[in-house]
RNA sequence: GGCGCCGUGGCCAAGUGGCUAAGGCAACGGAUUGCAAAUCCGUCAUCCCCGGUUCGAAUCCGGGCGGCGCCUCCA
């Protein structure tokens, strides 16, 4: 089955055929870097890091850029009311935001470049689009003239008209169409300028992005990311003004993600959409709540995603939440619904410890393939176990290539869990441990499935630390003291010991596991 | 008003024309256990409503009801 990509420009799954063979050109836009990140921001990384791990593993070599934009108007006002150098914040919060992709797991991005150190390019942009009769300076702005271009709108699927119907009219505005956007902005006293042609100023929103992907992409590149926030307006004009200066396609795939919604955390309100109207203004501020109700802005989900998530929930979790629903579709935060994956997940780390135990080797050392080509033939012995797992890797890869089902991926990895946690009881191999050298190999070969597809969703790379045993040494001494102690009782039939001793370690949240080969236990 | 998305078991969520409608959480029954924990086995959905197309629809078309996004430099 080719892999197959859902393309907004298109409206429709296409087979995914690289500009040039064997290579791939990724572009996401990032974050705008004046505030610390929230677990919105963490969305589009996560997603596009597996699908790099994906093309990567198809054999694709990858290339994939993330900008950091940090010359903005909410960059400057927040600096302006922090009473903070622009330049010191914007480092302060990029730090932050490679913090928390690296807590993510999101470690495949190449490049990111700045968009202060792309200023020339940029301006090169802008030269070329007003020689070409694309755009026009005004008053030291230069602005993009839509009606110049014939294609406006197709990717987003509005005509120029449309975007002015729902746009409130700008009075004062000298534009010569209201939906020409800014391509470079005149700065005003105090505010971070560059020297132009057109006198002092800063860059446009979109033009960035454009000059950037560009320069280390080419001018027509393969996937074009984002959230659907940025369709229009950003996306729109950023591929009409690299169209309008190269001549040539820009992105070939435009991939747009969900985004996260906090339903249940600001409140709904009732009421009607209505922009244009001639509703009452008690009404427009019911509309206007309503519009908000499922905003993450200004719910929890849109604290520092430290603060606010990684303080109750494992990076792991919740990379495997984001991923746990198809990537196009909105998400609902919810610390509850986080916490449902996270006791999913632990299944999977109880299996892992179980293989541990039995081999005595270390999960996380097995070696993967990194491509499917090279993944393990999966022909040993007992047939039936693998031909069941021949069988889950065909539907996991399916998933993954149908436009990158990592839900339906999800799913399959718990049919593996079942199937390797149903050998490992009907062989008994807990019990007899490394001496069934063909069954300890199976199981082996199964865990190796186990982490290598795990693996292209960005989990099990390393162990997580907050699961199994002790942290210190005390911990454990008495542990193994109250663990010693217990046995005892329990040889001796003093059941009423026993269990005073596994219930009071129940109210510390540790649990304890009377296994074949001994008794073990985890603080949950 | 324009453009677009969605409605699958108690909750979350795959599946988008045809094998028994994945999987997770919760619940219940059984195996196992001194009792538990963990694990395994089993139970739990005619897919919002109505109509149409088709030999056959959760899946396509029309209508209705309900939820949501963008059109505001929110990722």
């Amino acid at each position: 089955m080719p892999l197959r990509i859902y393309n907004t420009l298109t409206r429709t799954k296409e087979n995914f055929e690289p500009v040039h063979p064997g290579k791939v050109g990724m572009y996401l836009c990032g974050p705008t870097v004046y505030k610390p990140a929230h677990i919105g921001h963490m969305v589009g990384p996560v997603i596009f890091d597996t699908v790099k791990r994906y093309l990567t593993y198809s054999g694709y070599d990858v290339t994939w850029i993330v900008n950091i934009t940090d010359v903005d108007d909410k960059l400057i006002n927040k600096a302006r009311d922090l009473g903070r150098d622009v330049t010191d914040l914007a480092k302060e919060m990029t730090e932050d935001y490679f913090d928390n992709l690296q807590l993510m797991g999101v470690d495949t991005i190449d490049r990111f470049p700045y968009a202060t150190e792309h200023i020339p390019e940029m301006l090169d942009m802008i030269s070329r689009l007003i020689e070409k009769g694309h755009a026009y300076p005004l008053n030291g702005d230069v602005y993009f003239r839509t009606e110049s271009d014939d294609d406006y709108g197709k990717l987003s699927g509005r005509s120029i008209s449309e975007v002015l119907a729902g746009t409130r009219v700008e009075a004062n505005d000298a534009k010569e169409n209201p939906a020409d956007f800014a391509l470079w902005k005149s700065s005003k006293a105090g505010e971070p300028a560059w020297d132009s042609p057109w006198g002092p100023g800063r860059p446009g929103w979109h033009i960035e992005c454009s000059a950037m992907s560009g320069k280390y992409l080419g001018d027509t590149f393969d996937i074009h990311g984002g959230g659907l926030d940025l369709l229009f307006p950003h996306h729109e004009n950023e591929l009409a003004q690299s169209e309008c200066c190269t001549g040539k396609p820009f992105a070939k795939y435009w991939l747009h993600n969900g985004l996260m919604q906090a339903s249940g955390q600001a409140g709904k309100v009732g009421g009607q959409h209505d922009r244009h109207g001639d509703t009452a203004p008690a009404d427009a501020t019911a509309d206007q709540a309503a519009q908000m109700a499922n905003k993450l802005a200004g719910s929890a989900g849109a604290e520092s995603v430290k603060t606010a998530v990684f303080s109750k929930h494992h990076p792991e979790t919740v990379r495997f939440f984001l991923l746990a629903t198809h990537y196009r579709s909105p998400i609902d935060f919810s610390d509850e619904r986080i916490a449902e994956v996270g006791k999913s997940l632990d299944t999977l780390y109880r299996l892992i410890e179980t293989y541990e135990r039995i081999t005595g080797q270390n999960f996380y050392d097995l070696q993967v393939s990194t491509t499917r080509e090279l993944s393990a033939p999966l022909d040993g012995q007992p047939a039936e176990l693998f031909a069941e797992l021949k069988l889950l890797r065909d539907r996991y890869l399916d998933c993954m290539d149908d436009d990158f089902n990592t839900g339906g991926a999800v799913g399959v990895l718990f049919d593996l869990r079942k199937t390797i946690n149903g050998f490992i009881n009907s062989t008994k191999l807990e019990a007899e441990g490394k001496s069934d050298a063909t069954n300890v190999t199976a199981l082996t070969s199964a865990m190796t499935l186990l982490k290598e597809l795990a693996g292209l969703l960005g989990v099990f790379h390393k162990p997580i630390e907050t699961t199994g045993g002790g942290d210190n040494e005390l911990a454990n001494g008495l542990m193994e003291l109250l663990i010693s102690l217990r046995a005892t009782c329990r040889k001796e039939k003093n059941f009423v010991i026993a269990d005073q001793i596994r219930d009071g370690l129940t109210a510390l949240n540790i649990t304890l596991e009377d296994r074949p080969d001994g008794t073990g236990w985890r603080r949950d």
